[in-house]
RNA sequence: GGCCACGUGGCGGAGUGGUUACGCAGCGGAUUGCAAAUCCGUGUACCCCAGUUCGAUUCUGGGCGUGGCCUCCA
């Protein structure tokens, strides 16, 4: 474990301010964030908070001990969106056949395109339909305890009911009062409800869709109950960190905190609620209803944004380029910038001294991050203090610069060893794969021209070599004085 | 309409009650025959109006603007 001379603060959504994180047990730091419905290609903004828990995870792994952290990410695979896309998408196969089909590969392209982004695999994945028994449980203890009601084959959470010295407690984490909520309403009400706000734990499925006997009706849960339901099972009742996108602040979390509290007679659900902000695109929030969004695969595979493919080392930094809280405007000149960057961190590794190799490896995995970006990470994530240590140790002029430029975005995910180890080959194998001879010689010819100052032929050889891909860099020899010149692969 | 967040130099993007963010671009210089690459240098910016203060971009109040949530949503 390494001991962390500052202290990780974080905002906490709750309480609508940064506060110092003190885990509940620090052998075993609890997390949970809500992860994919799987019904389409994960875009680019559902990337988002995939990458940024997944520094944070590796922040607390880094403090507090690998062994130490659970992070767990879920999978909704049950869900009216699955079910009408697998209708839409697979007509001939049964629903249900559909619907496997659906969620299993959109699961398995999102796992990749997670790890292709430099996420971890986070410590459990669970998924909705591997826990309806625990979920009806839950919803029993919902009844029995009178914050629940059934209702034509429904169960519904009463919001009034979640209450602490006859104040309704409903709405606290989105600050937002029962009446305020009632009066800007937008949703029919169904006339079961004993109130307008109340949500759906369990609702009846008709033949055709999938159902699970319950003690109400064969079923299927509501949303917002597998998160709870889950996160008790494997985090307990009451952890220290939820996490997820702004949107799901209402009413996703404020559900399942009411559910949660009141299934289990706690206070509180998580110690702290994080939210990350949106991505935008041109401005405006990047959703799949707007029809402005990319898949992380497009940007991965395709030529579809900025006519080129982005690799996913580019995506994660361009993401982490802005405080996780704010909204992070998409854009080429984003992603470009990110690039030149990239570009530039690793070539300082190489220019100040390291060598990816198996002969290093060992020596390399000791290599940890500069202390001043774990402080700048612990702030909160404060990435543009990160960046900018980054940027130092980038512009330093010793080995020691090199190995904690290396150690810091290992810590970060941007780069692995073997990450690194690959772009050097490419490096290499870019000129080990041309024949060099040819080159050589033109390089010489060129010396000797500018030796005798013909401008005109040394110039003519260097648009040549260009035309073929080949950049020179001229140098001077140290000593000598005289000119040297090398070359490079333009890709 | 209600709730929330934000408004910084050409762009991106931190932070702070009085002192350099950082990056990109630009500009100047070194180097060069010219380029490229590299290096060095360079920018008195903080939406508007009041208030608190010796002093506010930073705190308070009001205004304007942008975005989000209030319905599935990362």
């Amino acid at each position: 474990m390494t001991s962390s001379n500052s202290p990780i603060q974080l905002y906490n959504t709750m309480s609508k301010s940064k506060q110092v994180f003190t885990p509940l047990d620090e052998k075993n730091v609890r997390m949970y964030v809500c992860g994919p419905t799987v019904y389409d290609h994960a875009h680019i903004g559902n990337a988002r908070p995939a990458i940024v828990f997944d520094v944070l995870f590796r922040l607390l792994r880094h403090v507090y001990g690998e062994n130490h952290v659970t992070y767990l990410r879920n999978i909704t695979d049950v869900d009216d969106k699955i079910n009408a896309r697998a209708a839409r998408d697979f007509p001939n196969l049964s629903l249900n056949e559909a619907i496997k089909k659906l969620t299993k590969t959109t699961e398995q392209q999102y796992q990749s395109d997670m790890s292709e982004l430099g996420c971890l695999e986070p410590s459990g994945q669970p998924r909705a339909t591997d826990h309806i028994a625990e979920m009806v449980t839950m919803i029993e203890e919902l009844i029995a305890k009178g914050h629940a009601y059934e209702a034509e084959g429904h169960v519904l959470f009463a919001v009034k009911s979640y209450k602490q010295d006859d104040e309704v407690k409903y709405g606290r984490l989105a600050r937002r009062s029962l009446d305020d909520m009632i009066a800007g309403a937008r949703v029919e009400v169904a006339p079961y409800k004993r109130d307008p706000m109340d949500f759906v734990l369990w609702k009846p499925s008709d033949a055709g869709l999938p159902g699970w006997d319950s003690p109400w009706s064969k079923g299927r849960p509501g949303w917002h109950i597998e998160c709870s339901a889950m996160s008790k099972k494997y985090l307990g009742e009451v952890f220290d960190i939820h996490g997820g996108g702004i949107d799901l602040s209402f009413p996703h979390h404020e559900n399942e905190l009411a559910q949660s509290c009141c299934a289990n007679g706690t206070e509180e659900m998580a110690q702290i609620w994080m939210h990350n902000g949106f991505l935008q695109i041109n401005g405006e929030k990047m959703s799949k209803s707007e029809g402005n969004f990319f898949t992380v695969d497009e940007l991965l595979h395709t030529e579809k944004f900025g006519g080129q493919q982005w690799p996913g080392d580019v995506l994660r930094v361009a993401m982490l380029m802005k405080s996780y809280r704010e909204p992070i405007d998409f854009s080429l000149g984003k992603l470009e910038e990110a690039t030149k960057i990239l570009a530039r961190w690793k070539k300082s590794m190489a220019d100040l001294g390291l060598s990816f190799t198996e002969e290093t490896r060992e020596e390399y995995a000791g290599f940890g991050p500069c202390s001043k970006m774990v402080a700048a990470l612990s702030n909160d994530m404060n990435m543009a203090g990160v960046l900018a240590e980054l940027h130092r140790h980038s512009k330093g002029d010793r080995l020691h610069n090199a190995r904690r430029l290396f150690g810091s975005l290992k810590l970060l995910g941007v780069v692995t060893f073997d990450s690194m180890r690959a772009w050097e080959k490419i490096q290499n194998t870019d000129t080990t794969n041309i024949d060099t001879a040819p080159i050589e010689m033109a390089i010489t010819s060129r010396l000797t021209a500018l030796t005798e100052k013909n401008w005109a032929e040394a110039d003519k050889i260097r648009d040549e070599l260009a035309a073929e891909g080949i950049k020179l860099i001229d140098g001077k020899d140290p000593e000598t004085g005289a000119r040297t010149t090398t070359w490079e692969v333009v890709k």
